[in-house]
RNA sequence: GCCCUCAUCGUCUAGCGGCCCAGGACGCCGCCCUUUCAAGGCGGUAGCACGGGUUCGAAUCCCGUUGGGGGCACCA
């Protein structure tokens, strides 16, 4: 068995992309079988230079990888359809010397004003045929005629034919119109070059998104007229915003799949999720590798639903991950997200308490603005919020300078042992001297615990700050 | 407007006639731990859209209503 995806390069690699690329994949491995990358580039008003290599590059990010493709070759190359033009232009002359197809003269305006007449009228909407069973010569004499014609299937009126998808059971898609199946710039359009392709590919199955469930019926037209064997489908459900409707790069950024990459979400975290989107394990586990959805895979566990992308949860679940990372891992995966002027060796100090308050990497540099920034000023505002008073603020400071001043060797040790004595001699609480050190060298009430802050910052830089603050106190 | 399709906590879901006065996860709230924030542990909040059937028995089956989504392109 073969399954495939077929993303389209017209700009930015969508998150639909790489759902379907998953389910594909799953699929496929969970059967022995392969999975084909094909692009879609028959509509050439749209194609994105570049567009291309980027949706091989993200998916490969996400750790996906094809038997065959149009950048590692196969049987049945070649796998970009815009190098396939020949093929379907021989099918479409069958289908028009079968009496399948007819040629159609119609204006794109006209199409419009029939379609907008139809609506008002309250009838389903299709082509008229107006062109059907005319001569060139015949059809140019009427209204609305253009000279370049387009091939149309010619659909028998009792054309619904239903189908048992793999997920939803029965279906029977609408009647379809007088589809065009090959334009006038002699591009076919999808519902040709896909029927063309799988066929050609030897694709068994067939997995895409439940936006082309109405189509399908057009589909297994040609798969009859052609006399070939008809795929399997699997309708996935659709990914949603959170107004339910259909994802898109408008209404949410995670529609665009370089957006993870962005934001700093590890691979296997959205893969992860993904997979959660619409499957669940049968055991219920919600944290598993794509290796343990092939082994579960099955399409009975697919819900038909259209879930809601919830980032909430990818950022759990991408927290997760990050935790599992071991250190230098962790700090490879961080590197690109540091605030310039640091270094992961800057930070290995810090990787631990890091690690464990990361949900996601791009959260990074607000995390560590402090470290590479050259002072930071305590806020009296913050003071007086945890209810310190500036007279006992600096008599804490100043106990704290002294103190780390004459440590050596600076070490974590020896730090965490100094601060008890630290907070004995301020005779203030714990708490509140720990809070006005951190106020001092980080700025912010938040950070990573004391100690580690001070070992990152160093023995002058931590000197220096409190210093600076517990002067800054005395007016 | 026409056609298709879907319907369990705010969100992701388990459930495929009795084990369910519905289980888990995220989020949220509370408590514990604790030098802050996290992480972790414990507890809590919240749902079978509605109305008819079928059945001894419905979240589970059927019909309808309502609501959501998709399609109706010389875009995929």
């Amino acid at each position: 068995m073969r399954t495939r995806i077929a993303p389209s390069p017209t700009g930015d690699p969508h998150v639909g992309t790489a759902y379907a690329a998953l389910f594909n994949l799953a699929f496929a491995r969970r059967n022995g079988g392969e999975f084909i990358l094909r692009v879609e580039d028959t509509d050439r008003t749209r194609y994105v230079e570049g567009s291309e290599q980027q949706v091989f590059d993200t998916l490969r990010w996400l750790g996906f990888s094809w038997d065959q493709g149009p950048d590692v070759g196969g049987p049945a190359a070649p796998y970009r359809q815009s190098e396939r033009l020949p093929i379907y232009r021989e099918v479409a002359d069958r289908l028009l010397a079968d009496g399948h197809a007819y040629e159609c003269w119609c204006s794109s305006e006209r199409l419009t004003q029939m379609r907008e007449r139809q609506q008002q009228l309250k009838i389903p909407t299709g082509y008229d045929r107006l062109c059907y069973g005319k001569t060139r010569e015949e059809r140019a004499e009427l209204p609305g005629y253009t000279e370049v014609p387009v091939l149309r299937m010619l659909v028998p009126a009792d054309a619904r034919i239903a189908f048992t998808d793999l997920i939803r059971g029965a279906i029977t898609p609408p009647q379809p119109d007088d589809q065009v199946i090959l334009k006038a710039d002699g591009f076919p359009t999808y519902h040709l070059a896909v029927v063309v392709d799988d066929n050609a590919m030897g694709v068994t199955h067939v997995i895409r998104g439940e936006e082309w469930i109405s189509s399908t019926a057009k589909h297994l037209l040609l798969y009859r007229w052609l006399g070939w064997a008809e795929p399997q489908y699997a309708h996935m459900p659709l990914l949603r915003n959170a107004d339910r409707s259909k994802i898109s790069k408008r209404k949410n950024p995670a529609a665009r799949l370089k957006w993870f990459q962005e934001e700093g979400y590890l691979p296997e975290a959205l893969v992860n999720f993904l997979a959660l989107m619409g499957y669940s394990m049968p055991d219920g586990k919600e944290i598993f590798t794509f290796d343990e959805v092939v082994e579960s895979f099955d399409f009975a566990r697919v819900n038909p639903v259209g879930p809601v992308f919830d980032i909430d949860k990818l950022n759990w679940l991408n927290g997760h991950y990050l935790r599992a990372l071991d250190d230098d891992a962790f700090l490879s995966a961080a590197e690109p997200f540091l605030p310039a002027g640091l270094t992961p060796d800057d930070i290995r100090t810090l990787v631990v308490p890091l690690r464990e308050r990361t949900k996601k990497l791009a959260e990074l540099p607000e995390q560590l603005d402090w470290l590479a920034a050259e002072t930071v000023e305590i806020q009296p505002a913050d003071l007086a919020k945890h209810g310190l008073p500036p007279a006992d603020a600096r008599t804490a400071l100043e106990a704290f300078a002294k103190t780390l001043e004459a440590l050596d060797p600076f070490e974590k040790a020896q730090i965490t042992a100094s601060m008890d004595a630290v907070v004995a001699e301020s005779g203030l609480n714990r708490r509140r001297s720990f809070m006005t050190a951190r106020l001092a060298l980080v700025g912010k009430p938040v950070s990573p615990p004391l100690d580690d802050t001070i070992v990152a910052l160093g023995q002058d830089r931590t000197v220096a700050r409190l210093r600076h603050a517990a002067a800054s106190l005395d007016g």
